[in-house]
RNA sequence: GCUCGGGUGGCGGAAUGGUAUACGCGAAGGACUUAAAAUCCUUUGGCCGCAAGGCCGUGUGGGUCCGAGUCCCACCCCGAGCACCA
């Protein structure tokens, strides 16, 4: 009687005898050619693990475990991004300690981890919440401090006026606060901000040489958003104040019919003693500026604005007066706050005039007079440049009115300050005489005291500011009476650098030994959502860069190459959610089919960089492909001596696809060529047990449990997965005859079968003796013929 | 709105400009079984046809080409991100 396959068994046996012999931890310096695997660290929320992270973590597993058995030496680790907002607002909610909480989930994680086989190496565990870790976030933090990249900054955050608490954006749908529905205000709140403008070209010049995929380069580019343009001042009507304006179409200033000032613009408030209108201007500010950036700009929003009344801007080109409105479609954030409209060619501004029955002045000429042209073209109605092309013209307008040419970025500062508790504290200390002075190395880290409640104060400041003993301190400097900064830093800080620490994760003088960043950096390949590649992609490689520039790390870009994978939604295509009652759990799918099959369906579902729905049923699928494995190895038919070419000529060309499609992330197509070969096997009689040692090999990334003991079952001492992958011979992946299609004026007419290599009057011969051929020709002469050998053969009559 | 992706059978999907629908799921029929499940075999894009075969077919409309799911133009629909979620 057969064994049958008892995946629960072999799984636990296998995890424990891999944790024993440390199978999977990586050897630093050793004589191997280094490989460093990374995945983006989860956050252990309470739910648990979810099947997305099975998927990312499965793809690299699969490419980490393939680079070990081709000998390389493999840093495939793992940890935990801890601090944040959901364990915060738990705390609150029910006043557990979120170092509890925290401990609770990563345990739930690591052992969730565990059971499914990943060959990370937990000796490099680290969870950024820790003290130990943290410390060396803060020591970062005042690196950038003491350069100058750390300042403070008057910025506007939501503001819930019934919880008396600043919102992510997030917390705030629909201009409301997420728990208790009251409409939420903006406020300012004076932040730290870390100048990440400044690594703006550095970051974009960065991306030339590594190999991301082609979508996330696009990604970072259009996020750091570059534009050449020029700042060009617009004088105010009997007044001495100007309007500085940014635009990237100096070209078109003739045709600058009006101004727009964003509803934060400062003149507005410096003006209102001009303005008629000022109530209603006012009033229009208060509305804008409760909205989201979202919200100000969304789908099918008409546009909506105030003109100033009383005030007129003079257009420098011409001398015309023109009229200022305020409208939130301009953005105080970018450029200087405020535009020159010019409707004949912007899109927004064209639909504000139209709107606003505003004059529309052509100065370009487009494809079709009259209508909204973007263009580029020569310039007409704008004097003494009428004819100029509108390039060259950009340079001669700037320098007729005295602009200032300037580069302007979309990426703006990064606000690193967050008024909350659960965080790395800001290791700076306030002091009336010296300002903001570093914590002194020595005393890092700043840990997190107990608190009592963990709600933001009503006054918005952080729950730390009510621990006095934390808050007054003596300023290192003078030693005189000063505060302690209570405001912790964003979730991004500790995900910022954390690659870096894995390297050496127990150094307790150093974030990281340069020795050992030097072995193992760059990041040869790292894996993680597609949602990550604006914010947390570019905050890393801006720190990685800056600790570059410090000479702190060895090279200027972290990562080598980088992709991403698609989420996984519920059945039926929706975002698997708690309220919606579709999140599957991993638990559960280790349970009743086991690791091997969970992390071989999520391979085999789809593309692995497309959003696709979990589909029970498909499941089935891979099980029974598991199954037929296991039972094929218990046949009988794995013969020592024994040889059969059509199934060598198959697994010659399944290994081949597999290594190929491994590297592109194909893995569906992997799998489904295994799963050809296996029905292959099953037609057999014999399988020669060489053939399916080397089919073992090419399963175990793909089902490192069920292949191990196999691998076993045939005598082998030494574990599967530092056995050499196996190599495929290219003279065997010729066809001695292959079907070349007929078609006739490009219509399918049959097919023959030809050596691949047969000329063209060999091949037309062949297909001129087929019925269909005949029938369809009728009597027309063939006139051309396209032959492409192995492949097609076109009549064309 | 802006940026980036995507749209192919009943479903997930495959396809260097060259056989559209591999592989898997589901479904239908059959074998085994007292029966069911499991397993195995066969069929499975639509229409016409006894068959041979023919016609149509990759979101919509156009174009390039001997040949287009693939390239170009316009449009429609869906997903991700949009800076205090991680």
């Amino acid at each position: 009687m057969m064994k049958s396959y008892n995946f629960a068994r072999i799984e636990k046996k296998w995890q424990s005898v891999w944790e024993k012999s440390g199978l999977y931890s990586a050897k630093d310096f050793s004589k191997r050619k280094k490989w460093y695997s990374l995945v983006e660290f989860p956050y252990p929320s309470g739910q648990g693990l979810h099947v997305g992270h099975i998927r990312s973590f499965t793809a690299m597993d699969v490419i980490s475990r393939k680079r070990r058995m081709e000998g390389y030496n493999v840093l495939y680790p793992i940890g935990w991004d801890a601090f944040g907002l959901p364990t915060e607002n738990y705390a609150i909610k029910t006043g557990i300690n979120p170092k509890a909480a925290t401990k609770k989930n990563t345990d739930t994680f690591r052992k969730q981890l565990k059971s499914l086989g990943f060959s990370f190496d937990w000796n490099r565990e680290i969870n950024t919440t820790d003290p130990r870790y943290y410390k060396w976030t803060q020591w970062l933090f005042l690196q950038f401090f003491k350069k100058g990249l750390a300042y403070k900054a008057e910025i506007d955050i939501n503001w819930c006026p019934m919880d008396k608490i600043g919102l992510a954006n997030e917390e705030v749908i629909g201009g409301r606060c997420e728990r208790c529905g009251a409409e939420v205000e903006k406020r300012k709140k004076s932040q730290w901000m870390l100048k990440i403008t400044s690594y703006a070209d550095k970051l974009l010049k960065g991306l030339e040489g590594v190999d991301y995929l082609d979508e996330i380069k696009t990604q970072q580019i259009n996020w750091i958003g570059r534009s050449e343009g020029a700042e060009i001042k617009f004088k105010v009507q009997n007044s001495e104040f100007e309007i500085n304006i940014f635009t990237t179409r100096p070209d078109t200033l003739f045709g600058a019919t009006y101004v727009v000032l964003a509803p934060e613009h400062p003149l507005i408030s410096i003006l209102k003693s001009k303005i008629a209108n000022y109530h209603e201007v006012e009033k229009y500010i208060n509305t804008a500026r409760v909205e989201t950036e979202e919200e100000r700009t969304a789908e099918g929003k008409e546009k909506t604005g105030v003109e100033l009344k009383g005030i007129k801007a003079v257009n420098p080109a011409n001398g015309k007066e023109i009229p200022v409105w305020t409208a939130d479609y301009v953005l105080f954030e970018y450029g200087t706050g405020a535009i020159m409209a010019v409707p004949a060619h912007d899109a927004r501004d064209y639909d504000f005039a139209e709107k606003f029955k505003l004059p529309v002045i052509e100065v370009i000429s487009g494809e079709e007079p009259g209508k909204l042209w973007e263009g580029k073209g020569k310039l007409v109605n704008s004097g003494r440049f009428d004819g100029l092309d509108s390039e060259r013209a950009k340079e001669e307008i700037i320098k007729f009115v005295k602009g200032k040419k300037t580069v302007n970025y979309h990426l703006r500062d990064w606000v690193f300050s967050r008024q909350r508790y659960w965080g790395e504290p800001i290791p700076v200390i306030h002091c009336e005489k010296c300002g903001y002075v570093p914590v002194p190395e020595k005393d890092l880290p700043v840990t997190l005291p107990p608190v009592k409640n963990y709600k933001p104060r009503d006054d918005g400041e952080s729950p730390l500011a009510s621990v006095l003993s934390f808050v007054n301190v003596k300023c290192p400097k003078c030693r005189g009476r000063a505060k302690r900064e209570t405001d912790t830093m964003p979730n991004w800080a500790g995900s910022s650098w954390y690659f870096l620490r894995y390297i050496d994760p127990k150094n307790n003088k150093e974030f990281s030994s340069m020795k050992k960043m030097k072995y193992w950096m760059p990041i040869d390949w790292y894996n993680g959502g597609m949602e990550h590649v604006t914010l947390h992609l570019l905050y890393s490689r801006f720190w990685n860069q800056f600790l570059h520039d410090l000479k702190l790390v060895p090279g200027s870009e972290p990562y080598k190459k980088r992709t991403a994978q698609g989420m996984i939604l519920g059945e039926g295509g929706i975002k698997m959610s708690k309220s919606k009652g579709n999140v599957v759990n991993p638990d559960l799918i280790v349970k009743n089919y086991g690791a091997d099959t969970g992390r071989m369906y999520e391979m085999f579902m789809g593309p692995f960089d497309r959003a696709i729905a979990w589909d029970t049923k498909g499941i089935e699928g891979v099980k029974r492909f598991l199954r037929r494995v296991w039972e094929t190895a218990h046949s009988g038919k794995i013969i020592r001596k024994t040889k059969n070419e059509k199934l060598q000529k198959l697994l010659n060309s399944t290994i081949k696809k597999v290594s190929e499609d491994i590297e592109k992330m194909a893995f569906h197509t992997a799998i489904s060529s295994m799963m050809i070969f296996l029905n292959a096997c099953q037609e057999e009689e014999k399988i020669p047990e060489s053939i399916w040692k080397d089919f073992l090999l090419i399963l175990s990334p793909f089902a490192p449990h069920i292949t191990e003991e196999l691998w076993e079952c045939l005598g082998n001492k030494k574990s599967i997965h530092i056995s050499p992958w196996p190599h495929y011979d290219e003279k065997l992946l010729a066809e001695e005859s292959v079907e070349v299609v007929i078609q006739v004026n490009g219509k399918r007419r049959g097919s023959i079968f030809i050596s691949p290599n047969a000329s063209e009057a060999e091949a037309v011969e062949k297909s001129k003796s087929l019925k269909t051929v005949i029938s369809s020709l009728g009597d027309r002469s063939i006139k051309k013929v396209v032959y492409i050998k192995g492949k097609i053969i076109n009549l064309v009559s």
